[in-house]
Formats: structure tokens, sequence, C-alpha cells
DNA sequence: CGCGATTTTGAGAGCCGTCAAGATACGTGG
DNA sequence: CCACGTATCTTGACGGCTCTCAAAATCGCG
């Protein structure tokens, strides 16, 4: 399919309030590099464990899930992609990939070639510092979700990453008030949390029992959103802007 | 104390085979930009959890660790750092820091000032690109860290960190054949993976029967190191040589 | 020599995993 | 519209890995 190029300067997520104002010129600098626009289908693979992707891509629509697998079949889920986050910058530094990414829905991605992240060093020094913003974020985010899985019960860690997770979808507008169109299953989550399918079930059903949420089909509801945090001890989070290439 | 100012084109780190050569005049100008040195005691605090430094350090010597802890007290180490490791790049670039850092041995620290990191990306795009570099490899060490600790065993995740860290002050030098001087109590290996005291402390003793270690005071010994990293399904690993700021 | 930190071992409990079976939902083809 | 297959969700029973409690041994150090 020809891929329909929306230009940066109209590009909507710039104009979110979660996402830091950018300058003209670097608006067309990220305009000039970038090479087109990939859709793919929900179960598909954005870049594989052990392949070699030249792309670098953001996302502009749609979720999907970074994991990595031991040779047996174990599969942890280590993170999430969500519109503004940033898939591929391993294999653009390293040359190679440690993780899989695969699509949770249906995604729109922005394509860069990762050769010419090197131009991007040395042409936009306020851009470069945003890769790096984006990579110590990951970070955070990873620092949060090893507490949970090294610390956390199986309570605690399902309503920590319920929370998050709505609330990182609620600062991109794709909530309306507490509802979520939520598109993991229980098996997504229980290779979050490194927990069994059955014991997630249960301990989810504990948590809507509670009345802290609500979830059939793919529509979540956040019914108490403080209880979870309390539930979770998790510390309120803080909401810096942040970059969008 | 006044700190001895070692020039960084005559830091020996520089010269190990496990970093990448620099240039004359990147050289020069990370020694613009070091402010100095610092030495800590085991036990201090580099960093607190909540505090907000305005410092960022390379490691010149010893051992550090990482870590997050809940209200209630639970504590999970992040990560380990090393001779050549960043301490304080989340601060840098968020203005906050969400973890706190501990030695583990006497250390000696490069003092940057955190301000001047913004000079370092407008002057110098190749050293702006090993700063992200050094960002995406903690990524990928916790990527592997999180899947221990959510998909291994206790036996396998203790295998994993003993090797993987074996193997990273092997590369930096630390080792004597196979032996390491080991800083770490069974505390910090339980908190690394989040396990019980006790419960370390039992699964170290099976690997110890199985003679794959050995581990005396702070002599840690690999007798069986392809035993460990087939207990742990670990990847060999790529030894790739990395900037050293 | 004595005290605190660390390591070690045993006993019992509980959280969570595995196994198994059914229920529910959804897309496809007849 | 119904039959059917696959994926997902749900629940119960049972077992075991790991936790907590407790106490003793060992080490490091002033």
């Amino acid at each position: 399919m020809p891929p329909r190029q929306i230009k940066c300067r109209e590009c909507p997520h710039h104009k979110r309030s979660c996402f830091r104002e950018m300058e003209e010129s670097e608006l067309s600098f990220i305009e000039s590099f970038k090479q087109g626009e990939l859709a793919v289908e929900p179960g598909a693979p954005i870049v594989l464990e052990e392949a070699n992707s030249p792309h670098l891509f953001t996302v502009l629509k749609g979720w999907a899930f970074r994991y990595k697998t031991l040779p047996d079949g174990r599969r942890q889920i280590l993170n999430y992609a969500l519109p503004g986050g940033l898939i591929g910058l391993q294999a653009s530094v390293f040359n190679e990939m440690s993780h899989g990414v695969e699509a949770l829905t249906p995604m729109l991605l922005c394509v860069f070639s990762r050769d010419q992240i090197w131009t991007l060093y040395e042409g936009f020094p306020s851009l470069a510092f945003d890769v790096t913003w984006l990579a110590a974020r990951e970070e955070r985010l990873l620092d949060e979700h090893l507490l949970s899985v090294g610390q956390r019960t199986a309570k605690e860690r399902l309503a920590h990453v319920l929370w998050h997770l709505f609330h990182r979808a609620e600062e991109l507008g794709l909530t309306e008030g507490n509802k979520l169109d939520f598109p993991l299953t229980q098996q997504h989550l229980a290779d979050t949390l490194g927990l069994s399918l059955v014991h997630t079930n249960k301990t989810l059903r504990r948590l809507r029992d509670e009345q802290c949420l609500s979830w059939e089909g793919r529509l979540l509801q956040i019914h108490d959103a403080e209880g979870l945090r309390r539930i979770a001890q998790a510390n309120e989070l803080s909401t810096q802007r942040r970059p969008f290439l």
C-alpha cells in the first residue's frame, strides 16, 4: 500500500499537551528523517527477538509489547509501547536486538532508517538529547516494573500494572472517564507479572470482588484508582512533558 | 581531601580493551567537563532515593548497586555499577531520581556537573551518542534481569546473576583466573533476585554441592561456568567494546 | 574477648504453580 | 441461522517452591 505520509508539522501528536513543543527547524528535520509509515496488524511481529531490523520506529497509533523468551519458551513481557514510544533504539545503538516487539492492536508506525540516527546527533543536539531522554524514560519504567516483579505480591503487582497502564493511556487521551479499550489478554498480564495464567485470573477476580475495577471484553473500567494505588503501594506519578519524535 | 585529579588522557581505563578508543579532542573535552573526583566508603549512599543530586558520576574504581524500595521497606536491587558505569543519568535528564545508589566497596568516582551535559550534546555528537549508548546498555541489562526475576526459578536466577556478574568483572580485569573478590552479601543477592535470604542461602548451597562454584569470605570461585550458563539457560554474551566517559 | 553482622539449618505455613475440566465468546463455513 | 473450532476465561483440587519463624554457628572487628 502507498503510505499516506502525514507531515510531521501537521502530526496531531505533536500538539498533545503531554509532549513538548518543537521548533519549526526541529520538525522539518524530523520530517526529512522520516522514511514512511507502516501499518501492522494485531499479533504481527514488529521486531523479532533474534533479527536485526534496520529500522527505528515511532508509534503513532496502537499498542505493542516488548518481550524476551527463554530457550524453553517461557516469555517475559518487558514493557508496553504506546503512541509516542520509540521502538528499536537498542538495535540502532548496538546493531543487534535482544528482545522482540509484537503488536497488540492495529498500529501505525513512523519509520526511520537507523543509519540516519548519526546525522541526527550531528545536526540536532536538542533531538539527540530527546533520544537519550526517551531511553532514560524506558529505563525508569523498567526499574519500576522490576520492583514490582521482584518485591510485590500477586495482588499488588496486578493493581500496579493496571493502575500504571491506565494512567499512561489517560495521558495520551485514550480513555473516556474511567473507561479504557484495553487490548491485553490475561495471558499477557501473566507474562508481564511473572505469574501463572490461573493465578492471574484468580487474583483479578479478587480485585473485581473488591470493586476496584471491572473488565468485560476489551472494556476496562477503573472504579477505585486510589484503592489500586494504595494496594500497590505506588507513588503518585510525575507527569512531565516528554519529547516525541 | 584535595581530589587528586587524574588527567583523562592518562586514565588507565581508557586503555582497557573493553572500552572504545577516544580521539584526542574527545579526551580533552571530557577533561574540561570533569569537576573532580570523589572517594566513598562501603555502605555510603552515592545518591539517595528521593534526593536530587546535581552530579553525574563515572565509576573509576569499586562496586555499587542501584535500588528502589517500597514504603514498607522491601528493597529491590536493580543493577550493579562497576568501573566504566555511569551513575545519575536519570537525574540529569529528568531533574529527579527515582532510585538510590549505594557503594559496596571503597569507590573512586569521577564527578561531572549535570548542567554541563547540555554542552556535551552541543559540542560533541560522538560523546552524546556514547551517553545514549550507555543508557541503552543499562536498558538491556535490565531487560535481562527482568527476564530472570519474572521467569527463572530460584536456582536458575542464582546461577544467572553469578555467571553474569563474574563475566562483567572479568571483562574489566577484576578476576584472576576463576577467582573474584566478590563484595556482595547474601542479602544483596536475595534483594537482587526477589528471593528471601533463607531461600537464597539454601539454593546457594545446592550450587556449591553440585561443584559449580565456591564462595568463602569474599572470594568467589567459578568452577563450572558452562554449567552455570546451562542451568540459567543464558545466551552467550556479546562483548562489544563500549564507551567510557 | 564480646558484640553485631552474616551465614546456616530446620520446621511449618502459605502463596502460587500445575493439572484438569468446563464455560463463554467469537469468527468461519455450511 | 446453525454448527463447529479456536481462543480466552473461569473454577476446583492438589502439590511444591518459596516464605516466615526460630535458633545456632561463624565471622569481623574494636
